[in-house]
DNA sequence: CGTTTCGTTGATGAGGTTCAAGACCAGTGG
DNA sequence: CCACTGGTCTTGAACCTCATCAACGAAACG
């Protein structure tokens, strides 16, 4: 335990609310002491700011990463150069990490949506510890499973809802659970929310004020509701 | 591997077709013989007709599924029941194995789209085997990898290419890579395909029509390329 | 050979995208 | 204190794609 906090006070230069997220990530809790080293030695720490370019598909796939602060967006572009998110990346979350047993290139490209600190992996040496230690190759397993299960999630929602019905999805997952009246602060910019939910910003817009007269009013980036009961009968 | 052929010859009564599968399966490729026994012994095949339940979402996910022949469909329902395929698994794929490490219960459902039959692992069996053996956890990671890339493929399919295009990626993917002519024949119904690509049925065959000009017949089953070249430029 | 399922085609409408214009807001500098 | 600016968000209008419904033709199946 001393090793691990020099470690990240001395060389990785984490701030303590960085270092707060990466301990909680569901990566690294359940890594047993020496496991933690290990991967926190083949890790090192970076700062962006936005906009900025983290890989981009095509590219050699040689690490992977974790969100320690702000927002990174994951996307895909077609032949005439518009692009579609994939995932949106909150701080916690890690990405890439499928590339470990996934094949030797990246599949999309990562940018950052907002000022971002990430945790950098290199991924041979995840790969090798992963082999050797189970508690590694768990917490890949879980990794993969729980993007695996949202990733599904989000092809059915695609495929199942209106753009009303995914905006009121997103609000009331991060909503206390109960059946009476509550408010939201959105983490991020609508345009970004519309990318993750598979809309034009303008569709979101929309929605939002479909939304209106369920009982939704939006100001700024806090989203309040009149009725959490209502809003999941749209 | 005596004991292997015993194993798969007695009590799992596997005929040699589905056998072969199964031995070819990503998930069982490269496993010792011994884990390969052990993995044997948690599996019990079973045959199922056409158009039968599997488990439904919200059942407990007490075991994991490969397919030996025939295809099954994982999809969810809305609330006014109309459903949406998340997943067509085809001989030799391996689904649900995301609950291993990704909680206790079904997320989906998942129904034969043909006469089926099915390797059925223990998921308790083969989460302690994989604690235990290295090759079984990397089988698993290797399997969870490639699903959740297949995913965020789709997603971000749905989310950048129309009807048209997205039917020719699917006939260019299992096309021989050159530029000339070719044919493919689809493996199963047309409807099950519409749904992979998310769409209707009627959607899908309009598709196909709008193809014609770009040198695309259909006759049945059959699907008869003019040119390769010209179809990727959709 | 009838029955049933599957696939195609047409007509219509809902839901989203796109483009363009304007509202709002915070920050900047006169 | 106000005008200007750049960015974000909203609103309107036109268009497009696809789902839906209904009808029909074509296979598949007993």
């Amino acid at each position: 335990m001393e090793a691990i906090t020099d470690m990240m006070n001395g060389n990785l230069k984490l701030s303590s609310r960085d270092r707060a997220v990466l301990m909680k990530t569901p990566f690294l809790t359940g890594l047993s002491g020496s496991s933690l080293v290990r991967m926190l030695s083949a890790m090192s720490v970076a700062s962006l700011p936005n906009r900025k370019s983290i890989f981009r598909e095509g590219d050699n796939a040689d690490a992977f990463y974790c969100v320690l602060s702000g927002y990174v967006r994951l996307y895909r572009l077609n032949r005439e150069g518009r692009e579609a998110d994939i995932r949106i990346c909150a701080p916690g979350d890690t990405f890439a990490e499928c590339q470990l047993y996934g094949g030797t290139k990246y599949r999309y490209h990562a940018q950052t949506a907002e000022a971002v600190t990430l945790a950098k992996f290199d991924m041979q040496a995840v790969r090798d510890l992963a082999e050797q230690e189970k508690d590694v190759a768990k917490a890949v397993m879980m990794s993969l499973s729980s993007h695996l299960q949202a990733s599904m999630d989000c092809i059915a929602n695609d495929r199942l809802h209106t753009a009303p019905q995914r905006v009121a999805n997103y609000i009331l997952n991060r909503c206390p659970v109960d059946g009476g009246p509550a408010a939201i602060r959105l983490p991020f910019q609508k345009s970004l929310l519309a990318g993750q939910l598979g809309l034009a910003p303008e569709a979101l817009s929309r929605a939002f004020s479909t939304l209106r007269k369920t009982g939704v009013t939006v100001r700024g980036r806090v989203i309040q509701v009149g009725d959490v009961g209502a809003l999941r009968e749209i």
